[in-house]
DNA sequence: AATGAATGAGCATTCATTCAT
DNA sequence: AATGAATGAATGCTCATTCAT
């Protein structure tokens, strides 16, 4: 049946130069579930935005929904509950992260290399994502559970590497509740590390290298480095 | 019993010339002064609790004056607002558990005895006050300016610290920005260990060793410690 | 007891240089009675100031005994509750400007003479007493049986005055209903002109002539005046 | 019945051009448009009655909400607060106002009958909106804009209408200002006429001829009307 | 009688969620 | 499925009044 459609082409044409966008739904290219999956990530992403804006409390269901241009009564078609949002927002966005971090550790061999493409990664992404850390510090409090599905994904992803490159380098295994200490510090240093620099008032474009290299020092040589032995 | 009024009135009699007035009431040994005192750390250690339990957001004057055994009215005789109450919570407890631990750390010389009986201090303390870790966490998001201070505050002594120890173990002076991120670092590595200790679901009561081994050793050694220089 | 009385007075002579004042007890000059008195008529006038300053509903306790340099619980002593002292406000000022307009109006025998010496003290002490035109007109509102007292206080001294005037001018007299009718006219247009001058963002140190003349015209002449009787 | 819809449609179509969307509910003969309209005027008479009844001060929103039959919440959907809607109260019943005196007004040509049937329309006005006089006297504290808009408004109608039948009279023209003042003291005399009237306890049902006969010998006579010259 | 802290009822406002259209 | 108005529970804060000292 073109024959309709190409009427309805023509309505729509005419209607183009009024209406804004979004009333371009002809070509059933885009299928009724790849619409709904749309506004589902759009709620997903105004999400983080706005808590990244105004922290998860004033993520009101008004802003995400303004943000992401659809009708407050919609959100509910989409999460049970302004709670199941936040539950999966962290998670979400948490993942991409790590992949793009990981995408960028895998262009490295050397243990040290690849740490310090972790730490300058995750900066990075701080950067270009500057409502994540919000996103990620307030999720302790207000999605508790996605929290700890995040710190547990990050965990086994980050683990599994440190075993692997301990064990590529000929080290001694660790046992896993050692490393998952470790990992639990190794994000808690370079987490501070940017709170630290979003207190100090820093350009937020910048990377400091200075950070980078401090932190970098720290892993390799721990604190008593060049403190002798008898001290320490 | 005369005669202690009469002692009263002397000391009354000395303070005269700095309290303003009012200071003519004689008997009750708590006087209004103190009382108003006790009702203000009743708020304050209520609200620690409260928060402790709830968090900031759950938190309410109702809980809060619940807990203190006072009105709702009471509250703001004491504090301006809920925020104002907020905003005092964090310096206060947390200059309280400095204290503690600075005494602790105190009674060692070298520098890793220290170190370590910082960790210790720092988990016993949130052991014994299992408030304290949403507390100093959520203020980040509900005082910020509190949650600012509180770090300064720690920055400044632990940095003090750290410079001491090192200039005592003749190790070169470090620059006061890598200080700070150092210390940053460590506060990060400690508060995460916590965070781990407490989702594990562990007895809070008992101080993991394991933990405290594992960040030390990371302090002494870094995170390549065991690692082949050609590959780290 | 005087002995105890004296020691006591000794101390107070001491502290007389650091308090402010009030602490001059002494010569019995002042008895219980006119101590009381002078509290009751401080707290009054703080009233008439702040009411003034804030209208009815911005008085509260507080601001009230602050204004009259007492403590919140001393009002309790002299008004039963805040509507009491409300109820007392009105009336207290009103008759002490009926009695400084009086004594201006009595300066005057023409009729009109008075009536001018009349509208123009009213002005004046409007002028001299910017809370006053507050106190009154908020007092229907929050002090309505006040206001009734007021009000009624002013027909009868208004309308016996007018009576008396009428029959001395030899003009027949008017039955009181008429006579009460005519002093709220006369009430209402003249502090709907006070109402006027202070909208108008007036300097309210100025009496405006022009005010003055229009009411008087009205008064003389009514409304048709200048108007041809087969129109009017 | 799908004809009729047919025709709602075609209004729609031809209306489509102009609304941006969402006016393609057919079906309703309440539309979500009226529906809401119909609330506002709802919430607004209820406020009227309320504060009529219990004065601004207690016309909380509570009260209005329950006298409107909505739920408390829904009274935000209106207006942005509390005195956002006192703002509007007095305007808009003060228009109503207006407009039902003036259609009265008009059907006379003689200026005295215009004048009379203005204070009769005035006080036949608040028996049936008993609640009118508080909303307007009141609005002097509570909601001191919209008092002052509506007074303007009453000055600039009135104003006009008195300069025009003067005209029509032949009569000088006065200046405005002073024309001002006349507007403010037939206002503030019919005002208080209304004030004594209440507080008389009258039956509220009946307007009385006795203060109208006052009213307009005042109007056409003024004070002096039957006092010989050389006395007044 | 004076004090001033304690009390708790009262109220405007917010916002997640529901529901009729 | 989309909409957006309706809902009502929840809460911070004020302030007249009480009361122990």
């Amino acid at each position: 049946m073109p024959r309709p459609r190409k009427k309805t082409k023509s309505v729509d044409a005419r209607n183009a130069t009024q209406a804004p966008a979004a009333a371009r739904r002809r070509k059933p290219t885009v299928s009724r579930a790849e619409k709904s999956e749309a506004i589902r990530r759009a709620l997903l992403e105004a999400a983080g935005t706005v808590v990244g804006r105004h922290g998860y409390a004033g993520a009101s269901i008004a802003r995400i929904t303004m943000a992401a241009n659809v009708a407050q009564g919609t959100f509910y078609n989409y999460f049970d509950s302004r709670d199941a949002l936040f539950a999966q927002l962290l998670p979400e966005i948490g993942q991409f992260m790590i992949d793009e971090i990981g995408a960028k550790v895998r262009q490295h061999t050397r243990l040290a290399d690849r740490e310090e493409a972790r730490i300058r990664g995750y900066l990075q992404f701080l950067r270009t994502h500057p409502g994540f850390y919000r996103v990620l510090r307030e999720a302790e409090t207000f999605a508790p559970e996605a929290h700890r599905a995040h710190m547990a994904n990050m965990v086994a992803g980050y683990g599994r590497a440190l075993r692997a490159e301990r064990e590529r380098a000929g080290a001694p295994p660790l046992p896993d509740q050692q490393i998952e200490k470790i990992v639990y510090m190794l994000l808690g240093a370079r987490d501070y590390l940017a709170m630290q620099y979003q207190e100090g008032g820093n350009d937020p474009a910048t990377v400091d290298d200075e950070t980078v290299a401090t932190y970098m020092r720290a892993l390799r040589g721990g604190l008593f480095d060049d403190i002798p032995d008898d001290v320490a």
